[in-house]
DNA sequence: GGGGCCATCATTGCATGCAATTTGCGCAGA
DNA sequence: TCTGCGCAAATTGCATGCAATGATGGCCCC
């Protein structure tokens, strides 16, 4: 632990997105100062911070709350994620790839294939996958050289759901899940592809249509959200308002 | 003032981006808190707040330096903001003006059209075409009603000189200054007819286009940034290692 | 019996105290 | 003269105290 407030900060937004707290429940700093073994002082940073990535929000009597959030925000950040990635792709393909990232982009699209290379998807092979998922995005956007598209991406990401481990079916068992997985990691492979022959618009075109899977896992999630909800309990993190529109 | 909190984050973020402080210096909180009448608690807040925004860094050994600004950094934000701008246009465009928009576009050119009227331009003329260049941009931003673009945007433009304002160029008195502020009007012209004709396509190319002008500017400032630094003092935040790359 | 008002209490926001750590400086030695 | 070391002062990070503000429950009046 480097400080106090980074580990609280860590455990408070893990808490956050575990769902362990519920939609407009007031976020009171004594009793979870004592439940992290800290003084208010961190808690207070920390809410300070998780306030401006988004996750809580200020109560107007004073303190924090937890915040709701609702389908269309959460898309509107894919979306963004999209336009985001997608210039990351279009500068990685423009200025070409640096010694080394190519094998790293090439060692993501083994390990996928590997993961997904069984009849069947066991659980391993979903972890592996998620885990290679995100060193891609990561990997992506590490690489495009531009800082600030790299902080406006990790900001957005912030919103639940919104970043790339969500664009992964959160129902790996399924054939669809299968599926859907398979199609990820072939958007993966040609976004290599075009990136290496420098197409710079056909990557940035590929990067903008992969986060859809994204969204379409959305809205498979709202759809779901009954059951979704014991499995993955950050699914009541979902403003429940929103059901009528996902109709 | 509604706390003690936001008043000195608004003040120190006023005092950083007016150049206040020489990059790397060390922003001792004593100093400060008694500069700025209030305690060391609420300036430790708008300092992680002002870490968050990328205008500090936090020291190796504890507390916050003030940052400084690679060219390539101000450059890549600028960029970051015209491909957010031109997805907030493409959005406007795709999904129409709702009422009073198309209004409110409108008195902004109109206003435009009066501050660049005369042969010369005046001090005030140049001041109310800041003014409107904000409201233009925010307009922009706020009418697509995707909140996270909004707040992807917002981020980015914290950095100095990747905001709108610094958009347009900084020597209003000479002929060239009118002249590019001639050229970015016809730009925001330009943008709201396309955004009208629902040429989702073309206000998107034109918004990322409108922030080349930008990155003239800085070129431009980088150039000039000797005298520069007397009449706008936020200019010594830029790190002068970068001078050999402008070059 | 219901509604409104008041008092009490909890909670926040801010100030400050205290210990740990770091930075800066002086000094000695090579 | 330069380098390494040790000490002291200052600064940070955190805990906690205190006043102010908002919430809650009870009581009184209608």
């Amino acid at each position: 632990m480097r400080s106090q407030q980074s580990r609280i900060l860590v455990q408070l937004r893990d808490l956050i997105l575990k769902g362990a707290f519920a939609p407009g429940e007031r976020l009171a700093e004594i009793p979870i100062s004592a439940r992290l073994g800290a003084s208010r002082t961190p808690v207070r940073l920390a809410f300070s911070t998780l306030e401006q990535e988004g996750l809580v929000a200020s109560s107007p009597g004073g303190g924090f709350v937890m915040r709701a959030f609702t389908r269309k925000e959460i898309d509107d950040a894919i979306a963004v994620r999209g336009v985001l990635e997608g210039m990351a792709a279009r500068l990685l393909a423009e200025n070409g790839l640096a010694p080394g990232m190519k094998e790293a982009f090439e060692e993501c699209l083994t390990a996928g294939d590997s993961a997904l290379g069984g009849d069947a998807l066991s659980l391993d092979g979903y972890a592996d996958y998620v885990e290679m998922n995100d060193r891609f995005h990561e990997m992506l956007v590490r690489f495009c050289g531009n800082a600030a598209l790299q902080r406006s991406i990790e900001v957005n990401s912030r919103l639940p759901f919104a970043a790339a481990s969500a664009t992964l079916p959160m129902h790996p068992a399924s054939g669809d899940g299968r599926r859907w997985l398979l199609i990820t990691h072939h958007q993966h492979r040609t976004l290599v592809e075009a990136i290496q022959r420098r197409e710079g618009t056909r990557a940035q075109a590929l990067a903008i249509e992969h986060v859809e899977v994204a969204r379409m896992n959305l809205r498979f999630a709202y759809e779901k959200a009954r059951e979704g909800a014991e499995v993955a309990p950050a699914m009541r993190l979902l403003a429940p308002s929103e059901d009528r529109e996902s109709a």
